[in-house]
Parts: structure tokens; sequence; C-alpha cells
RNA sequence: UGGGGCGUAGCCAAGCGGUAAGGCAGUGGACUCUGACUCCACCAUCCGAAGGUUCGAUCCCUUCCGCCCCAACCA
């Protein structure tokens, strides 16, 4: 026989394997150290979500730590609203960095040393062309750059320069500090680039100590190698900076050289996944915020109901790799169902009610079951109730059933879930002649089992009792786009894609008792419709307010839709 | 166009010279007081294409095709 081999506690992909390399070579020492990078400019993402999972996973997979470091270079569009978001979307999705916040900002005094240093060194110079001039001089895919006429600067000049810039001697905009490397560089990124420009803007939290800022290049890895981070990963689209990530970091002398690996970001389908557009959505009104919840942010997906397991399970299936790629929504919804399938009891809540008259059943006749609250029944049960008027789901009920229509009819039976068998016999119509109502009987001696007599009836349709039932507000959620890749058309603004039916609010369901006093973030099913979660913002005891999180598989619908 | 990447089923994704994992979706069936769940089966003679090396190639080489990223004092 064969060693069965056992399933890898995680997915293998390509930044493991890579790590599993240099900790058999020994590198770092076998350490594993990682971060989160974002910039606090705006709310986290599922994209973002991607990375978190990926950069916490791998320091609790490997034993080491992941820092959680903000990238405040830029202070025009940061701000401490974002910081406190950010956190919080970390820690709810159940990620820790312990003593390890940091902030880009607290490397300000040690990156203006390195710059001191590199200019020392001959390795920078302050340029006085205009953002115009720098960008001309660049040259273009195919042309080398040229020298900024402010290239052979001595040391001397740079520093009494860069030490005036530092000093808010210069208006914004007027020089820039840049590396000297090679105007003619294949690699746009190592002609000359731009390494601290001058900003007088108030920082969300140096305030007004410095007016000149680093960028990205010249900040990232620097602040990488002064924590000893081991391996930084980031998108795809810095590839290209890996050259200058190594140089810099030699440049400043720094002897810790973190690996820069990239991996591709995550696309979903039907939504969008960048900050820019995201922000755009909310600025112009289009959702309700950062925390809607047809939003693809941490903060609209947990006010949708998603759970922090769902959304790490989907980082897992998702996986790791360099291939641009384009998720499934389906996905995502899949691994929702997985998690709250066993943890969501299953409850009743009757979207849109058909009233029904059970005239065997008395004025006042009250039928009480104890009914399971899960699968397995000895989790828990709740007591329902069944009164001569009941509330069915309108469309459980048809007046010519189609092929294979096992639901409400007249004439036919069908179950009550947990109840009696419900026969359907006679249909109430208005003026208009729209069904208002439907005039049955039930089968008192069918409870819990077989009818006696065997006889063949439909499926199980969710009811409520009309004397108990509780009113509440259900919101149904679809995409946001009707597009599968609405930021995709080179001629169309991705807001032209907004799906009008991304909210249908329903105001007239009926849940039953159970819920009552249901708290803001509770999960549950409604049977036979999907699961839902009590709206953290806008449910009131009295006042309920479900999100609907995803549907349950809907084998019929598909059916119909053929 | 110069440079850097990427192309394995409808969608993700393993695979690292020995004859295509897994998940999602889909299909068929079993079960069923949720048309849900669960369970069983099916679902790439083929790995962008064409050549080459080899006893043998998705994995190596060559050429070609397609897609993505880079010319912000954004990150």
């Amino acid at each position: 026989m064969t060693d069965p081999t056992p399933a890898p506690a995680r997915p293998n992909n390509f930044i493991r394997t890579l790590i599993d390399a240099d900790r058999a070579a020994g590198k770092h020492g076998g350490q594993v150290v990682t971060r989160f990078p974002p910039e606090p400019n705006g709310y986290l993402h599922l994209g973002h979500a991607k990375s978190i999972c990926l950069n916490f996973g791998l320091a609790r997979d490997y034993g080491g730590r992941c820092h959680l470091r903000f990238d405040d270079t830029n202070p025009l569009a940061e701000d401490t609203e974002y910081v406190d978001a950010i956190e919080a979307d970390v820690r709810w999705l159940g990620f820790d960095w312990g003593t390890h916040l940091h902030y880009a900002s607290d490397y300000f005094d040690r990156l203006y040393g390195f710059a001191v240093k590199m200019i020392a060194d001959g390795h920078a110079y302050v340029s006085d062309a205009t953002p115009e001039q720098i960008r001309a001089g660049r040259g273009t895919l195919t042309d080398p750059g040229t020298h900024d006429p402010s290239r052979d600067r001595t040391p001397a000049e740079n520093l009494d320069l860069f030490t005036r810039m530092r000093a808010g001697e210069f208006p914004d905009g007027s020089r820039v500090l840049r590396a000297k490397i090679d105007m003619a560089a294949p690699n746009l990124n190592l002609r000359d680039p731009i390494l601290y420009r001058i900003r007088h803007t108030h920082h969300h939290r140096t305030g007004d100590a410095w007016c000149i800022y680093p960028n990205y290049d010249f900040a990232h890895g620097q602040s990488d190698a002064i924590e000893g981070i081991t391996h930084s990963i980031c998108t795809l689209e810095f590839e290209d900076h890996r050259p200058l990530y190594d140089w810099l970091l030699g440049a400043c002398g720094l002897d810790h050289r973190p690996q820069q690996i990239e991996f591709a970001r995550l696309n979903l389908d039907y939504t969008v996944l960048s900050k820019r557009l995201l922000i755009e959505l909310v600025r112009d009104k289009h959702v309700l915020g950062w925390d809607d919840p047809r939003m693809p942010t941490v903060a609209g997906l947990r006010r949708r109901g998603f759970t922090p397991e769902s959304i790490r399970e989907f980082a897992d299936r998702i996986g790791v790799a360099r291939a641009d790629s384009i998720v499934e929504l389906g996905m995502l919804e899949s691994c929702l169902r997985d998690d709250l399938g066993p943890k969501a009891p299953r409850v009743v809540a009757v979207h849109d009610p058909l009233e029904v008259t059970l005239t065997n059943l008395a004025e006042g006749d009250v039928r009480t079951f104890d009914v399971p609250l899960y699968e397995d029944a000895a989790r828990g049960t709740r007591t329902v109730s069944l009164s001569r008027t009941i509330y069915v789901e309108r469309e459980d009920f048809t007046e010519d059933p189609p092929k294979d229509w096992k639901r409400l009819a007249p004439g036919r039976e069908v179950r009550l879930r947990q109840a009696y068998i419900l026969k359907c016999n006679e249909v109430v119509k208005d003026a208009a002649g729209r069904v208002i109502g439907l005039v049955c009987t039930v089968d008192l001696d069918a409870l819990g089992g077989k009818p006696v007599d065997k006889r063949k009836i439909g499926n199980a349709i969710h009811w409520v009792s009309g004397s108990h039932a509780v009113p509440a507000e259900i919101r149904l959620y679809d995409r946001l786009f009707s597009d599968p890749d609405p930021a995709g058309h080179k001629d169309a603004d991705f807001k032209s894609f907004l799906n009008a039916e991304s909210l249908v609010v329903l105001k007239g369901a009926l849940v039953e008792p159970y819920l009552a006093d249901a708290k803001p973030g509770d999960r549950v099913q409604f049977e036979r419709k999907g699961y839902y979660v009590v709206d953290s913002v806008d449910s009131k005891p009295g006042a309920l307010v479900f999100n609907r999180i995803v549907s349950l598989k809907d084998t019929w619908a598909k059916l119909v839709a053929k």
C-alpha cells in the first residue's frame, strides 16, 4: 500500500515555495517577517483582504510576524479616518499585528538621513526642473531620457539646497530630490527617479514638522529594511520597481535586504476593486457610503453580513499566483454558504406575504410546535405557532402550475414546513383579478410524518402565523454592476453599468416571532431563501431590518430560466 | 515600440522531464418536511500556437500569437 499523502494545510503557491527555499538555505535565519502596507487614503476592499490574508497568513504559518504599516508619505490624500477604519478592518478579519503598528512617517528622520548620505555619496541631486521638464527629460518607452541640467551639481551644492528645501525656503513643486542612476535605462523607474518633493501640507501624524516628503520608492523599501521585513509582498505593477527597491537599499547603506515578491491583484466579477473607483462611487453618492452593503469594501462586506471566516476561506480558495485573473462572485458566495450553513439558525421569513385562511381551524385555535433551529435538532429548538390565518410566500402559489411545480396550486396539497399538510380549496381575488388570498384546509393528522394514506403531496413551503408574525424590512442585494467587467470598457464610464436593481427593499415582510429581539449582526438562514443578517445600522427593536447576504442555491429558478 | 510579466477546463489553480491535483460553476443521479444541505458519478487524450531536444515535454530550447504593467513631484 502506498502512504496516503496528507492534504496540505494550506494550498501551495509560489510564495510559499520561495519561502521554503529561503528557509532551507538559512536565509534571514529562517525567519519570516511580512507586512501589510496600506496607504490611509481610502477604505480596504476585498483585494486588500487577499493581501492581508496572505501576509498575516504567511507570518502565522511560519511562526513569524506581520506588521501593519501605514504608507503615509502623501499628506495630500491621507487622513486618520482611514487609519482607524483600516485598523478596524484588519482586526475584524481576524488578524493581529501585536506591537508592530508602524507608519512610514515614523521614519521621516531616518529617511532624511539616508537622503543626506546619498547626496554626500553623489547618488542624489536636487533638481530645479519643473514637472513638465522632468517628464520631457524622462524620454519615452523607446527613447532614452536626457540629463537634468541640475544633474552635475556638487554634493555640497546639493546638500545646501536639500537643507533649504527641508527648511521651507522653496515653494511646492519648485525643486525635487532625484536619484542619480541612468537616464538611458530601459526601465523607466531607473531614469533618475524622484525621491523627495516639496509639499507645504499638514500631515495627519507629523503635523507641520515637514514640508518635504519622500515618495513611495524612497520610503517603502527603507521602511521594510528598518523593520526587518524578510519578504516584502506586493502586487505585480510594482515589479518594475524591484531594481530600484534593491538599488536604493544599497545606496542608503542598509544591510538588511528584504526580498520584494509580486503577485497578481484580485479582480472580481461585476464589481470594481480599485480604490480610485470606489472613492468615486462614495463621493458621487452612487452608494450610501464606504459600508454600503453592495460595496466590495471590507466595511461593506461586513455590513452585508459576510463573515471574516468566509472571506479568509475565499482568500485561500482563490490562491496566489502571477497570472491576471477575474474571479467569479459565485466563489465568494459559496464560501459564505459553506460557513453559515452549519452556523446560522434556520428560521422563517415570508418576503411577499399571501394570506391563507385555514377554514378547519377555529378562530382562536392556536397550535404550537417545537421545531429545530439547526439541521441537528439537538442543538436547539424554538416554538412556532399556527393560527387560522397564516401567510405563505406569494411565489409559492400559482393558478396554473407548470410542469414539475411542487408548490401550492388550486386543488393541490403541500407540506407546511414543520407543520401540517395544506390543501388549497379556493382562490380569492380582488376586483382587478389579483390573487389576494387563499382558502385552505389543513390535514391535522399529518403532523410529523407522511400522510396516513401515503398520498402524494408537494414540497414543504414556509409560512408564518398571522397572529404571531412580526413585520420586518428585508433588503435584497444584488451585484453592484450589470456588467462583468465594468471598468474594462475603454469608451464607457464604469458608472454607466451600475445595476439599478442592486437593492430591492421589501417593506411588508413577515418574520417569525423568534426573531423579535434579534440583535444587529445576528445571522440567520431564512429557510428556502438564503442567508441574512440583522442590519447593524438601521435595524431597531420593533423595526427589524434584514440584509440578504446571499441567496440559497435555487435549482428551480435555474430550471425556469431555461 | 524599449523594458518587465503572464498564458493549464466556463472561473480560480496545483504541477518544476515520466505521461494533467483540488475548488467554484455545470450536468446526471440518490436522499430530502428547505427545488437547500449531504452523497455518488460525469466534466482538459490535453496544458496559447508551431517547430526542436529527448526513450519520453505542460514542464528544456527556438520562433510566433495573445493579454497585462511602466513615460504621476500617486501608491
